[in-house]
DNA sequence: GTCTATACGATGATAGAC
DNA sequence: GTCTATCATCGTATAGAC
Protein backbone atom coordinates (compact mmCIF):
# COMPACT_ATOMS: atom_id res chain seq x y z
CA UNK A 1 0.00 0.00 0.00
CA UNK A 2 1.09 3.52 -0.88
CA UNK A 3 1.81 6.42 1.38
CA UNK A 4 -0.79 7.85 -0.63
CA UNK A 5 -3.09 5.35 0.89
CA UNK A 6 -1.72 5.42 3.87
CA UNK A 7 -2.52 9.15 4.17
CA UNK A 8 -5.82 8.97 3.34
CA UNK A 9 -6.38 5.88 5.85
CA UNK A 10 -4.90 8.22 8.50
CA UNK A 11 -7.15 10.92 7.62
CA UNK A 12 -10.33 8.66 7.89
CA UNK A 13 -9.49 7.69 10.76
CA UNK A 14 -8.81 11.35 12.36
CA UNK A 15 -11.77 13.12 10.62
CA UNK A 16 -14.20 10.14 12.25
CA UNK A 17 -12.47 10.47 15.45
CA UNK A 18 -11.90 13.84 15.92
CA UNK A 19 -12.98 16.22 13.06
CA UNK A 20 -11.61 18.45 10.99
CA UNK A 21 -10.31 21.33 12.18
CA UNK A 22 -8.63 19.09 15.42
CA UNK A 23 -7.04 17.04 12.57
CA UNK A 24 -3.61 18.30 12.25
CA UNK A 25 -1.31 17.88 9.48
CA UNK A 26 1.41 16.63 12.46
CA UNK A 27 -1.37 14.09 13.79
CA UNK A 28 -1.90 12.73 9.87
CA UNK A 29 2.08 12.24 9.90
CA UNK A 30 2.59 10.21 13.03
CA UNK A 31 -1.02 8.33 12.26
CA UNK A 32 -0.36 7.21 8.60
CA UNK A 33 3.48 7.09 8.82
CA UNK A 34 4.57 9.76 6.27
CA UNK A 35 6.38 12.38 5.96
CA UNK A 36 5.22 16.22 5.19
CA UNK A 37 6.80 15.43 2.25
CA UNK A 38 4.41 13.04 1.02
CA UNK A 39 1.45 14.68 2.50
CA UNK A 40 2.85 17.68 0.13
CA UNK A 41 3.21 15.69 -2.59
CA UNK A 42 -0.25 13.57 -3.00
CA UNK A 43 -2.20 16.42 -1.84
CA UNK A 44 -2.15 20.58 -2.00
CA UNK A 45 -2.89 20.54 1.69
CA UNK A 46 -5.02 19.62 4.28
CA UNK A 47 -8.41 20.50 3.19
CA UNK A 48 -7.81 18.63 -0.26
CA UNK A 49 -6.33 15.50 1.64
CA UNK A 50 -9.61 15.58 3.60
CA UNK A 51 -11.63 16.00 0.60
CA UNK A 52 -9.96 12.77 -0.74
CA UNK A 53 -10.74 10.94 2.27
CA UNK A 54 -14.46 11.85 2.75
CA UNK A 55 -14.75 11.11 -0.96
CA UNK A 56 -14.11 7.68 -0.08
CA UNK A 57 -16.04 7.52 3.23
CA UNK A 58 -19.22 8.44 1.07
CA UNK A 59 -18.66 6.01 -1.14
CA UNK A 60 -18.22 3.21 1.68
CA UNK A 61 -21.47 4.75 3.58
CA UNK A 62 -23.57 4.55 -0.08
CA UNK A 63 -22.69 0.98 -0.24
CA UNK A 64 -23.87 0.17 3.09
CA UNK A 65 -27.25 2.23 2.61
CA UNK A 66 -27.64 0.81 -0.64
CA UNK A 67 -27.37 -2.41 1.44
CA UNK A 68 -30.56 -1.10 4.17
CA UNK A 69 -31.86 0.00 1.22
CA UNK A 70 -32.07 -3.13 -1.11
CA UNK A 71 -35.61 -3.33 -2.93
CA UNK A 72 -35.51 -7.01 -2.45
CA UNK A 73 -36.43 -6.46 0.92
CA UNK A 74 -39.90 -5.46 2.03
CA UNK A 75 -40.30 -1.92 2.41
CA UNK A 76 -41.23 -1.88 6.00
CA UNK A 77 -37.91 -4.33 6.64
CA UNK A 78 -35.59 -1.26 4.50
CA UNK A 79 -36.91 1.11 6.98
CA UNK A 80 -36.93 -1.06 10.13
CA UNK A 81 -33.48 -1.86 8.89
CA UNK A 82 -32.48 1.90 8.36
CA UNK A 83 -33.72 3.13 11.91
CA UNK A 84 -33.00 0.47 14.29
CA UNK A 85 -29.86 -0.65 12.53
CA UNK A 86 -26.20 -0.44 14.92
CA UNK A 87 -24.06 2.62 14.80
CA UNK A 88 -21.31 3.93 16.59
CA UNK A 89 -23.23 6.31 18.47
CA UNK A 90 -20.38 8.30 20.41
CA UNK A 91 -18.57 8.78 17.34
CA UNK A 92 -21.05 10.53 15.68
CA UNK A 93 -21.80 9.96 12.08
CA UNK A 94 -18.54 10.28 9.48
CA UNK A 95 -19.80 12.42 7.61
CA UNK A 96 -23.06 14.86 9.64
CA UNK A 97 -20.82 14.84 12.38
CA UNK A 98 -18.45 17.51 10.13
CA UNK A 99 -21.40 19.82 9.40
CA UNK A 100 -21.17 21.92 12.26
CA UNK A 101 -17.16 22.89 11.66
CA UNK A 102 -16.88 26.68 10.44
CA UNK A 103 -14.49 25.33 7.62
CA UNK A 104 -16.21 22.63 6.90
CA UNK A 105 -19.48 24.68 6.10
CA UNK A 106 -17.31 27.05 4.31
CA UNK A 107 -15.80 24.49 2.17
CA UNK A 108 -16.77 22.48 -1.22
CA UNK A 109 -16.25 19.53 1.80
CA UNK A 110 -19.90 20.29 3.09
CA UNK A 111 -20.75 19.48 -0.52
CA UNK A 112 -19.89 15.88 0.31
CA UNK A 113 -22.21 15.95 3.42
CA UNK A 114 -24.71 17.28 1.17
CA UNK A 115 -25.17 14.85 -1.50
CA UNK A 116 -24.48 12.16 1.02
CA UNK A 117 -27.93 13.33 2.88
CA UNK A 118 -29.88 13.80 -0.25
CA UNK A 119 -28.86 10.44 -1.79
CA UNK A 120 -29.79 8.27 2.16
CA UNK A 121 -32.74 10.46 1.90
CA UNK A 122 -33.64 9.68 -1.96
CA UNK A 123 -33.66 6.07 -0.87
CA UNK A 124 -36.26 6.42 2.19
CA UNK A 125 -38.50 8.63 -0.46
CA UNK A 126 -38.71 5.22 -2.24
CA UNK A 127 -39.08 3.24 0.29
CA UNK A 128 -42.07 5.25 1.88
CA UNK A 129 -43.49 5.49 -1.38
CA UNK A 130 -42.67 1.41 -1.89
CA UNK A 131 -44.60 0.98 1.70
CA UNK A 132 -47.35 3.00 0.99
CA UNK A 133 -47.98 1.28 -2.38
CA UNK A 134 -48.05 -2.55 -0.99
CA UNK A 135 -50.95 -0.51 1.57
CA UNK A 136 -48.05 -1.00 4.78
CA UNK A 137 -48.52 3.35 4.98
CA UNK A 138 -51.06 5.70 4.54
CA UNK A 139 -51.38 7.45 1.41
CA UNK A 140 -51.69 10.40 2.81
CA UNK A 141 -47.97 10.67 3.89
CA UNK A 142 -45.92 12.88 2.88
CA UNK A 143 -42.67 10.96 1.88
CA UNK A 144 -40.79 14.60 1.31
CA UNK A 145 -41.05 15.26 4.74
CA UNK A 146 -41.45 11.79 6.43
CA UNK A 147 -38.14 10.79 4.66
CA UNK A 148 -36.16 13.88 5.94
CA UNK A 149 -37.87 13.09 9.87
CA UNK A 150 -36.72 9.75 9.64
CA UNK A 151 -33.02 10.79 8.64
CA UNK A 152 -33.28 13.58 11.02
CA UNK A 153 -33.97 11.42 13.89
CA UNK A 154 -30.75 9.26 13.41
CA UNK A 155 -28.73 12.71 12.87
CA UNK A 156 -30.31 14.25 15.88
CA UNK A 157 -29.82 10.43 17.65
CA UNK A 158 -25.91 11.07 17.30
CA UNK A 159 -25.74 14.83 18.80
CA UNK A 160 -28.00 13.44 21.78
CA UNK A 161 -25.92 10.16 22.68
CA UNK A 162 -22.88 12.37 22.52
CA UNK A 163 -24.36 15.55 24.46
CA UNK A 164 -24.85 13.49 26.92
CA UNK A 165 -22.04 11.29 26.68
CA UNK A 166 -24.49 8.30 26.98
CA UNK A 167 -25.09 5.63 23.98
CA UNK A 168 -28.21 4.78 24.75
CA UNK A 169 -30.49 8.30 23.94
CA UNK A 170 -29.78 7.19 20.29
CA UNK A 171 -31.41 4.13 20.57
CA UNK A 172 -33.92 5.77 22.54
CA UNK A 173 -34.52 8.01 19.72
CA UNK A 174 -34.20 5.31 17.32
CA UNK A 175 -37.29 3.08 19.13
CA UNK A 176 -39.45 6.04 19.52
CA UNK A 177 -38.79 6.33 15.27
CA UNK A 178 -39.48 3.03 14.65
CA UNK A 179 -42.64 2.63 16.82
CA UNK A 180 -44.15 5.72 14.93
CA UNK A 181 -43.71 4.14 11.76
CA UNK A 182 -45.14 0.69 12.93
CA UNK A 183 -48.14 2.79 14.53
CA UNK A 184 -49.10 4.71 11.11
CA UNK A 185 -48.45 1.26 9.84
CA UNK A 186 -51.08 -0.69 12.14
CA UNK A 187 -53.20 2.55 12.30
CA UNK A 188 -54.83 3.36 9.20
CA UNK B 1 -21.65 47.08 31.61
CA UNK B 2 -18.71 45.62 32.58
CA UNK B 3 -15.42 44.18 29.93
CA UNK B 4 -16.23 40.51 32.34
CA UNK B 5 -19.78 40.96 30.68
CA UNK B 6 -18.21 42.12 27.42
CA UNK B 7 -16.12 39.17 27.06
CA UNK B 8 -19.02 36.46 28.02
CA UNK B 9 -21.35 38.26 25.52
CA UNK B 10 -18.38 37.80 22.80
CA UNK B 11 -17.77 34.29 23.75
CA UNK B 12 -21.72 33.51 23.29
CA UNK B 13 -22.03 34.85 19.92
CA UNK B 14 -18.72 33.20 18.82
CA UNK B 15 -19.56 29.78 20.26
CA UNK B 16 -22.41 29.91 18.58
CA UNK B 17 -21.09 31.02 15.30
CA UNK B 18 -17.93 29.03 15.10
CA UNK B 19 -17.63 26.54 17.79
CA UNK B 20 -15.49 25.96 20.54
CA UNK B 21 -12.48 25.42 18.66
CA UNK B 22 -12.53 28.42 16.35
CA UNK B 23 -13.12 30.64 18.90
CA UNK B 24 -9.50 32.03 19.37
CA UNK B 25 -8.67 34.37 22.15
CA UNK B 26 -7.59 36.88 19.61
CA UNK B 27 -11.55 36.64 17.89
CA UNK B 28 -12.99 37.16 21.56
CA UNK B 29 -10.72 40.41 22.61
CA UNK B 30 -11.44 41.91 19.33
CA UNK B 31 -15.42 41.62 19.53
CA UNK B 32 -14.84 42.45 22.74
CA UNK B 33 -13.16 45.16 23.06
CA UNK B 34 -11.41 43.70 26.01
CA UNK B 35 -7.48 43.26 26.13
CA UNK B 36 -5.95 40.17 27.19
CA UNK B 37 -5.05 41.30 30.30
CA UNK B 38 -8.72 40.99 31.67
CA UNK B 39 -9.52 37.76 29.91
CA UNK B 40 -7.48 36.19 32.28
CA UNK B 41 -8.08 38.33 35.01
CA UNK B 42 -11.68 37.32 34.73
CA UNK B 43 -11.40 33.49 33.42
CA UNK B 44 -8.80 31.13 34.32
CA UNK B 45 -8.95 30.64 29.95
CA UNK B 46 -10.83 30.20 27.36
CA UNK B 47 -12.01 26.82 28.56
CA UNK B 48 -13.63 29.08 31.57
CA UNK B 49 -15.00 31.32 29.66
CA UNK B 50 -16.87 29.35 27.83
CA UNK B 51 -17.97 27.18 30.25
CA UNK B 52 -19.23 30.50 31.78
CA UNK B 53 -20.80 31.58 28.29
CA UNK B 54 -22.58 28.69 27.79
CA UNK B 55 -23.73 28.22 31.04
CA UNK B 56 -25.73 31.90 30.59
CA UNK B 57 -27.16 30.26 27.06
CA UNK B 58 -28.24 27.15 29.38
CA UNK B 59 -30.22 29.12 31.34
CA UNK B 60 -31.88 31.78 28.57
CA UNK B 61 -32.51 28.11 26.67
CA UNK B 62 -33.99 26.84 29.41
CA UNK B 63 -36.30 29.76 30.46
CA UNK B 64 -37.51 29.58 26.28
CA UNK B 65 -38.35 25.90 26.84
CA UNK B 66 -40.30 26.46 29.92
CA UNK B 67 -41.94 29.02 27.92
CA UNK B 68 -43.06 26.46 25.29
CA UNK B 69 -44.07 23.88 28.00
CA UNK B 70 -45.94 26.04 29.78
CA UNK B 71 -48.89 24.00 31.54
CA UNK B 72 -51.16 26.71 30.72
CA UNK B 73 -51.52 25.24 27.20
CA UNK B 74 -52.98 22.27 26.02
CA UNK B 75 -50.34 19.17 25.68
CA UNK B 76 -50.87 18.85 22.34
CA UNK B 77 -50.32 22.72 21.69
CA UNK B 78 -46.76 22.81 23.43
CA UNK B 79 -45.60 19.46 21.55
CA UNK B 80 -46.58 21.71 18.19
CA UNK B 81 -44.76 24.85 19.63
CA UNK B 82 -41.72 22.88 20.30
CA UNK B 83 -41.98 20.66 16.86
CA UNK B 84 -42.93 23.45 14.82
CA UNK B 85 -41.51 26.80 16.40
CA UNK B 86 -39.17 28.75 14.31
CA UNK B 87 -35.48 28.11 14.45
CA UNK B 88 -32.08 29.28 13.37
CA UNK B 89 -31.69 26.40 11.62
CA UNK B 90 -28.46 27.51 9.58
CA UNK B 91 -26.74 28.31 12.84
CA UNK B 92 -27.43 25.24 14.38
CA UNK B 93 -28.51 24.41 18.09
CA UNK B 94 -26.53 27.39 20.22
CA UNK B 95 -25.69 23.77 22.80
CA UNK B 96 -26.09 20.61 20.86
CA UNK B 97 -24.17 22.15 17.50
CA UNK B 98 -21.00 21.68 20.27
CA UNK B 99 -21.40 18.43 20.57
CA UNK B 100 -19.08 17.12 18.47
CA UNK B 101 -15.90 19.24 19.25
CA UNK B 102 -13.00 16.62 20.63
CA UNK B 103 -12.51 19.38 23.63
CA UNK B 104 -15.99 20.05 24.57
CA UNK B 105 -17.03 16.09 24.54
CA UNK B 106 -13.95 15.81 27.03
CA UNK B 107 -14.44 18.32 29.38
CA UNK B 108 -16.99 19.32 31.39
CA UNK B 109 -18.68 21.63 28.86
CA UNK B 110 -20.24 18.50 28.20
CA UNK B 111 -22.13 18.36 31.01
CA UNK B 112 -23.68 21.99 30.14
CA UNK B 113 -25.19 20.58 26.71
CA UNK B 114 -26.47 16.60 28.76
CA UNK B 115 -27.73 18.60 31.50
CA UNK B 116 -30.17 20.85 28.83
CA UNK B 117 -30.68 17.74 26.74
CA UNK B 118 -32.11 15.90 29.98
CA UNK B 119 -33.98 19.02 30.80
CA UNK B 120 -36.02 19.58 27.39
CA UNK B 121 -36.72 15.44 27.10
CA UNK B 122 -38.30 15.98 30.79
CA UNK B 123 -40.70 18.63 29.77
CA UNK B 124 -41.35 16.45 26.60
CA UNK B 125 -41.42 13.25 28.66
CA UNK B 126 -44.35 15.34 31.00
CA UNK B 127 -46.16 16.57 28.49
CA UNK B 128 -46.45 13.25 26.31
CA UNK B 129 -48.14 11.96 29.77
CA UNK B 130 -50.05 14.85 30.01
CA UNK B 131 -51.45 14.09 26.69
CA UNK B 132 -51.96 10.40 27.11
CA UNK B 133 -54.07 11.38 30.42
CA UNK B 134 -55.91 14.18 27.98
CA UNK B 135 -56.72 11.16 25.78
CA UNK B 136 -55.01 12.61 22.79
CA UNK B 137 -52.11 10.51 22.54
CA UNK B 138 -52.49 6.43 22.95
CA UNK B 139 -51.52 4.97 26.08
CA UNK B 140 -49.24 2.45 24.85
CA UNK B 141 -47.05 4.89 23.96
CA UNK B 142 -43.17 5.13 25.39
CA UNK B 143 -42.84 8.23 26.77
CA UNK B 144 -38.91 8.09 26.98
CA UNK B 145 -38.47 6.52 23.34
CA UNK B 146 -40.78 8.96 21.56
CA UNK B 147 -39.77 12.69 24.24
CA UNK B 148 -35.94 11.26 22.52
CA UNK B 149 -37.11 10.68 19.27
CA UNK B 150 -38.56 14.07 19.24
CA UNK B 151 -35.97 15.99 20.69
CA UNK B 152 -33.76 14.06 17.85
CA UNK B 153 -35.46 15.35 15.07
CA UNK B 154 -34.28 18.89 15.98
CA UNK B 155 -31.30 18.40 16.98
CA UNK B 156 -30.73 16.29 13.28
CA UNK B 157 -32.93 18.81 11.42
CA UNK B 158 -30.14 20.86 12.21
CA UNK B 159 -27.53 18.90 10.86
CA UNK B 160 -29.48 18.28 7.41
CA UNK B 161 -29.83 22.19 7.15
CA UNK B 162 -25.94 22.79 7.52
CA UNK B 163 -24.92 19.53 5.81
CA UNK B 164 -27.29 20.62 2.83
CA UNK B 165 -26.55 24.11 3.44
CA UNK B 166 -30.75 24.48 3.24
CA UNK B 167 -32.83 25.93 5.95
CA UNK B 168 -36.14 24.22 4.34
CA UNK B 169 -35.00 20.53 5.48
CA UNK B 170 -34.70 21.36 8.92
CA UNK B 171 -38.44 22.57 8.33
CA UNK B 172 -39.39 19.31 6.35
CA UNK B 173 -38.27 17.39 9.16
CA UNK B 174 -39.92 19.15 11.98
CA UNK B 175 -43.08 19.05 9.41
CA UNK B 176 -42.99 15.52 8.99
CA UNK B 177 -42.44 15.33 12.64
CA UNK B 178 -45.50 16.90 13.81
CA UNK B 179 -47.57 14.79 11.06
CA UNK B 180 -46.77 11.68 12.80
CA UNK B 181 -47.67 13.17 15.85
CA UNK B 182 -50.95 14.35 14.42
CA UNK B 183 -51.79 10.89 12.90
CA UNK B 184 -50.67 9.22 16.60
CA UNK B 185 -53.38 11.36 18.23
CA UNK B 186 -55.98 10.55 15.17
CA UNK B 187 -55.42 7.12 14.35
CA UNK B 188 -55.99 5.91 17.92
C1' DG C 1 8.21 9.56 -3.97
C1' DT C 2 9.90 10.25 0.30
C1' DC C 3 12.44 12.58 3.77
C1' DT C 4 14.34 16.44 6.80
C1' DA C 5 15.02 21.29 7.54
C1' DT C 6 13.15 25.54 7.71
C1' DA C 7 9.70 29.39 7.84
C1' DC C 8 5.98 32.10 9.63
C1' DG C 9 1.67 33.36 11.42
C1' DA C 10 -1.79 31.95 14.92
C1' DT C 11 -2.86 30.07 19.38
C1' DG C 12 -3.12 30.20 24.14
C1' DA C 13 -1.01 31.97 28.06
C1' DT C 14 2.28 34.89 31.32
C1' DA C 15 4.58 39.21 33.17
C1' DG C 16 4.47 43.36 34.65
C1' DA C 17 3.36 48.46 33.92
C1' DC C 18 -0.45 51.69 34.70
C1' DG D 1 -9.16 45.97 36.49
C1' DT D 2 -7.17 46.93 32.38
C1' DC D 3 -3.52 47.33 29.13
C1' DT D 4 0.67 46.17 26.32
C1' DA D 5 4.70 43.42 25.81
C1' DT D 6 6.51 38.96 25.41
C1' DC D 7 6.69 33.88 25.03
C1' DA D 8 6.58 28.86 23.87
C1' DT D 9 4.19 25.94 20.97
C1' DC D 10 1.37 24.46 17.30
C1' DG D 11 -0.59 24.48 12.65
C1' DT D 12 0.25 24.79 7.94
C1' DA D 13 3.14 25.01 4.19
C1' DT D 14 7.64 25.45 1.26
C1' DA D 15 12.42 24.12 -0.12
C1' DG D 16 15.49 21.20 -1.34
C1' DA D 17 18.32 16.91 -0.43
C1' DC D 18 18.15 11.95 -1.28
Amino acid sequence: MSKRDDLIDAAKTLLWEQGFEAMSPKKIMRLSGAGQGSLYHHFEGKQDLALAALAEVATEMRAVVDDVFSEDKAPMDRLSDYLLGSRQELNGCRLGRLSNEKTVYETNICTIIGDYFNYVSQHLHTTINDAKAAGDLPHHLDADAFSRSLQAVIQGGYILARGTRDAAFMNKAQEGAWAMVEALSRGH
